[in-house]
DNA sequence: AGGCTTTAGTCAGGAGTCCTCACCAAGCGG
DNA sequence: CCGCTTGGTGAGGACTCCTGACTAAAGCCT
């Protein structure tokens, strides 16, 4: 008979939140251990883990043997109470994380997609790689959260078709093609905002607040972070700069080219046959041999850059993607915010490269895994 | 003898702050009253409001003879137990406010400031309308917010000199002008960003999370609303839009002009002889006449508007300032935003255009007041 | 005028949370 | 074996919130 007193729940839910954070970033401490990391008293946390002992979310564990006096009960995660996906679609494929409360990863599968990528065959890589994670689970999965290289709206979970879709063809909804596979409604994201979160988490952008990261790769997108939230928009497309204004010196010609940042790229040669993607591997080849047009691109890149760190002042600029982290898109960067009076932002590329957006999925998924159990 | 109960206290503060903020939001109201509006007990408000009439935000008045049963004793905040300060300081002069926690207006106070502005005669102009507006003060003033029409650190309270200054001439450091003349630290912002508040207090952006809004004016300027709160950069600097690269056709000539937003502005020949400010009059004259060089203003405007758009998925878009309400602008705004594919952002003019700065001022004034008494 | 109805505000008791202090339990070292 | 150190639990106090009952006061009706 818990009486409806929302604001005295809220204060146990947060002491139990606080313990559980506790026992999840450190496995196997004691309850004196909580109480001295968390401030609270010695009885509180008693009380607080009966509470999440008698849910199911911790464990007793044995006695540890190690210190001075009296060995402690340790206290772990339970995994069977519950457990969280990250999964990452792109166009290399879909890889997918069975996470636990702590972090721990329980199972990790992959699966290749052919080129082109359809959005029928992605879509069933998905389906394939949440139904073998949440087989593998031993407890009920309580989060989701799904990573796409494409613009997506959050809301619905529907990957959305702008004129020149990087890599996509063909329509893709997350929400629906999980409806039956898995428990919970999927969190969707594009991968660029996972790649920020994850660069937040363990890379270059820890402890900064207001970051503007750029992905460069076969697409072209933003994601920004203020104070220390991550910018989504009304419908969580923010971070689309193909159709940014920008200049470059046009190829074989003396007049400069004005026009979208995909705009110029295309001018200058780089973009795939097929598709509206980027010609990365070319690219790349290009700006090793310093040519001109490629240094154009990256002259283009730098005055987004310039444009957005003036719009939104950000104290760090991060360069990530296949292209993005080259040296001669940071220098580049670097040297045109220099010159801008006013904008002090720093610049740097990006640190976690191996699958960056799944890293950051996985940060809040074990989050969002956390916040299920102060709501019940 | 409180003890030190940190989450004990943030309860307690929470409810003081709901009575708090309902009698500021309707006063003269009874204790039954509140206790209907914010859904706490009748005891819980009656104890609220002891605690809240012995630190003296609260002061009982008479006792309404209006309806049917008992005559309820009536509160009201006491404008005595503290004020805040809103004030304006921009080309026009400085405009401030004395205001109490309910939201009414004490006292107002308008100086002119001769042109051409300097930083000088803007400063002694801000410090002689706080100092009158102190003096009127029937308590002690415990909010200051400045709205300044220059780029400006709210960290530090300096207006930044960016290269290209829209009208001020000379470094201006609010904190410290204000030191001995008030006895709180202000929280300084720059003029678009207090308006864009306006608006979503009381103008077309109520209960819109996602805006972008752009003042266009002498000066040009951004204030981006995202998830609810203010965008403010690292530095609060955010909103520069000057830079914004831009295109537009030239004024006699048939090449395209790619440049800034400001450069732009410059070669269409709308920059007044002296300084970087925009020519407004003439600009809305041009506007009125359907001239060419005035529709490439507005074309180049709204390219900036849509790469914009792009990268903040904004629900609406608000035009502000002298010459961003134009039809013209608004016309060519809509049409470009309506054209890009995956943009749904609606536009609109501001509503709030009679001193909106200081009507966002005040609005976060009356905020802030709230909350200098939950802590102490 | 007096009683009834309605509304305002307070008192008393119960539930729930947190804390401090004190106590018991269980290891390790001398 | 005894003392020291550390882990965990009870008991009591303080504080908050709530519900329900009670008093106070004003208007309406007979």
């Amino acid at each position: 008979m818990s009486v409806d007193l929302p604001s005295l729940d809220l204060l146990r839910s947060l002491s139990d939140r606080h313990v559980l954070a506790a026992v999840a970033s450190s496995p196997g401490v004691t309850r004196a251990a909580v109480a001295a990391t968390t401030g609270l008293s010695k009885p509180t946390v008693s009380q607080s883990v009966a509470r999440l002992l008698d849910t199911g979310v911790l464990a007793e564990g044995e006695r540890t043997t190690g210190g001075r006096g009296r060995a402690g009960t340790t206290l772990t995660v339970d995994a069977a109470a519950g457990c969280a996906l990250a999964v990452q679609a792109g166009p290399g494929g879909v890889v997918g994380e069975l996470v636990a409360l702590d972090g721990r990863i329980l199972a990790t599968r992959r699966r290749a997609v052919s080129v082109p990528v359809t959005s029928r065959a992605l879509g069933r890589a998905l389906v394939e790689v949440c139904r073998a994670l949440a087989s593998d689970s031993p407890g009920p999965v309580r989060v989701v959260t799904v990573s796409v290289a494409d613009p997506v709206d959050r809301r619905t979970g529907r990957v959305v078709e702008l004129p020149e879709s990087p890599f996509l063809v063909g329509e893709l909804d997350v929400v629906d093609l999980l409806e039956g596979v898995v428990p919970v409604r999927p969190v969707v994201d594009n991968d660029v905002s996972w790649a920020l979160l994850a660069e937040q988490a363990r890379g270059v952008a820890a402890g900064v607040d207001d970051v503007l990261q750029l992905y460069l790769d076969d697409g072209m997108g933003a994601a920004i972070l203020t104070g220390g939230r991550l910018l989504h928009g009304s419908r969580g497309l923010a971070g689309e700069i193909a159709y940014a204004q920008a200049h470059a010196p046009a190829r074989g010609s003396r007049r400069a080219v004005s026009d979208t940042l995909i705009g110029c790229v295309e001018a200058l040669g780089y973009l795939q046959p097929r598709g509206r993607a980027v010609d990365t591997t070319r690219l790349v080849a290009d700006l090793d041999a310093d040519r001109p047009t490629a240094l154009a691109v990256a002259e283009a890149v730098a005055g987004v850059a310039r444009a957005h760190a003036y719009l939104l002042d950000p104290e760090l600029v991060v360069l990530s993607g296949g292209w993005g982290r080259h040296t001669r898109i940071v220098d580049a960067v670097t040297t045109t915010l220099g010159d801008a009076g006013g904008v002090t932002a720093t610049v740097a590329p990006a640190e976690v490269t191996d699958d960056a957006p799944l890293v950051g999925a996985r940060a809040t998924a074990v989050d969002a895994l956390l916040d299920t159990w102060l709501v019940a």
